[in-house]
DNA sequence: CCTCGAGTAGTCAATTTTGAATATTTGAAA
DNA sequence: TTTCAAATATTCAAAATTGACTACTCGAGG
């Protein structure tokens, strides 16, 4: 499955276990993941078979509230927690230039990490996305020489920087927000999540 | 298959027919559709052949040049110019907040319709978009008051705004652009390309 | 008290995607 | 001349996704 569906299904097994793939079902629909990230109901069960099947998650028993049809209750392993703080620094190390699902799920999940990390993070990308900009505007003028290349292509470029350019201003805002004291991340007081040491 | 696979791949079988499967592989992936519509290799091939069995396009002969493998060659049937001109137009006319492929797609492929009509589209776009703007900041406003919906929620529509507003000044300048008679379309002087009558 | 739509908690077959493998040929360098 | 990496043109098995289907139960309204 695609890595965001996984990285999806494991943080939202973390913050909600011991947790029934109906619950995440419900919570990740309010979520609208199908819209931002592509994940369909049907997904999600198969995600939390791949992730038992991998050992990052594990069958906690089963209940059923009434006479329900019965649910199954999983919950992370030590070796999922360690994958998913794994996959949440993958994502927050890397800008996308396309694909927004990272992003969004970023948001979703950075109060895993520490205050300190995401700020360090968001600097990072700040210079990243300057210099993805940059090299746009490279490659616009390229197009805008060269004689082979299709003239649209051009709004390709265009349309990437803009999009960029409100990233970036995004990112600052945020980083503006965390470090004034806003949000509760892994490790503050008052946060559920302990932070995961680094080796 | 996903829509966009099917409407690049139909749109580029049109672009290039008679064409076959390994050329537009390499052309596709110098467009980089890897990156902005998730679209590897194989799902060419797959689009090519789920395509082919709907009926939009055909086989005409294989030939191989020199000693190298067998190649088949496609050409798009009728049904398929009208069904690629309905998803084409369907793309146009449809906003998506968070999918970046649509308007991807949209700017490889909009020279296949008419000038008049993407402009009558890009004005329509403009208001729709206008709208998704003003909807994210009520919703903004909601996530403030709100004391069970987790803070950081508001970050999502407030990089869908900013994102949202990147599109905005795209569409905008694309308009400008456009109606001062940049690229060329279908109908125009100098286009290969017919427009399609609509009934 | 009966019915009927909505909710519950999934499963499953069909479709799509992925990425590695295949079996060649070509061209360039040593 | 040999050799070897890169290109050619696909195929295919494994994995992922989709969305329709199942087999219930619950609660509200008539």
């Amino acid at each position: 499955m695609s890595n965001i569906t996984r990285l999806v299904v494991l943080g939202a097994v973390r913050q909600f276990e011991p947790v029934h793939g109906y619950f995440l079902r419900r919570e990740l629909m309010t979520w609208h993941v199908d819209e931002w990230a592509n994940i369909q109901p049907g997904s999600i069960y198969n995600a939390l078979k791949s992730l038992k099947q991998d050992g990052y998650i594990e069958e906690a028993g089963t209940e059923a509230a009434g006479k329900r049809p019965e649910r199954t209750i999983y919950r992370t392993t030590p070796q999922g927690v360690v994958e998913l703080m794994r996959m949440l620094r993958q994502t927050l190390w890397t800008v996308e230039t396309f694909d927004t699902k990272p992003t969004m799920a970023l948001t979703s999940f950075m109060f895993l990490l520490s205050r300190s990390e995401v700020v360090a993070a968001l600097k990072f990308r700040m210079t990243e996305i300057d210099a993805k900009i940059a090299s746009n505007g490279f490659d616009i003028a390229d197009v805008g020489h060269s004689t082979t290349t299709p003239a649209y292509v051009r709004e390709i470029f265009e349309l990437s920087s803009l999009r960029l350019r409100a990233e970036q201003e995004w990112v600052k805002g945020l980083f503006e927000r965390i470090t004034a004291g806003n949000y509760v991340f892994a490790g503050d007081p008052g946060s559920r999540v302990e932070p995961v040491e680094q080796k």
